[in-house]
DNA sequence: TTGGTGACGCGGC
DNA sequence: CGCCGCGCCACCA
């Protein structure tokens, strides 16, 4: 609605879609697959508008849900749509990323995507 | 055009 | 182990 998705955002939103539910990609990762930058990862989220784009499977590397400076609200939204996924979370209120590595959960990035970065 | 900001990440202290 | 600063890229005033 506000900006025509430029080719380089879809590649971002065509990671975060393939994220298997139940688990979780860090802005890094997704910026890496998709060729951006975290940065700019966080931006296309921020932009998803009514897009099918499950943006609440992207985290902080560290696990922390990075939202709230100015959206309480949205990052508790983020918590209890992950908690719904089977997203498990520490005391602390980051998800648990050693959870998500060693739970021999699948690969994040399924090969139908087929990153074709490798130069 | 320049400068400041941000749903980030990482190295240094 | 936490705080600070720089790099990154896209957007807005």
């Amino acid at each position: 609605m506000s900006s025509p998705i430029e080719p380089e955002f879809q590649k971002i939103y065509d990671v975060v879609r393939a994220i298997p539910r139940g688990s979780v990609l860090s802005y890094g990762d997704v910026a890496k697959i998709a060729g951006s930058t975290a940065r700019t990862v966080g931006w296309a989220m921020g932009n998803v508008d009514g897009l099918d784009v499950p943006w609440q499977r992207v985290v902080g590397a560290d696990g922390y849900l990075r939202i709230g400076k100015r959206s309480p609200e949205l990052k508790e939204k983020q918590h209890r749509l992950l908690l719904e996924e089977g997203v498990e979370f520490l005391e602390n209120g980051y998800v648990d990323m050693a959870k998500q590595r060693d739970a021999g959960a699948p690969p994040p990035v399924p090969q139908t995507l087929s990153l074709d970065l490798d130069e």
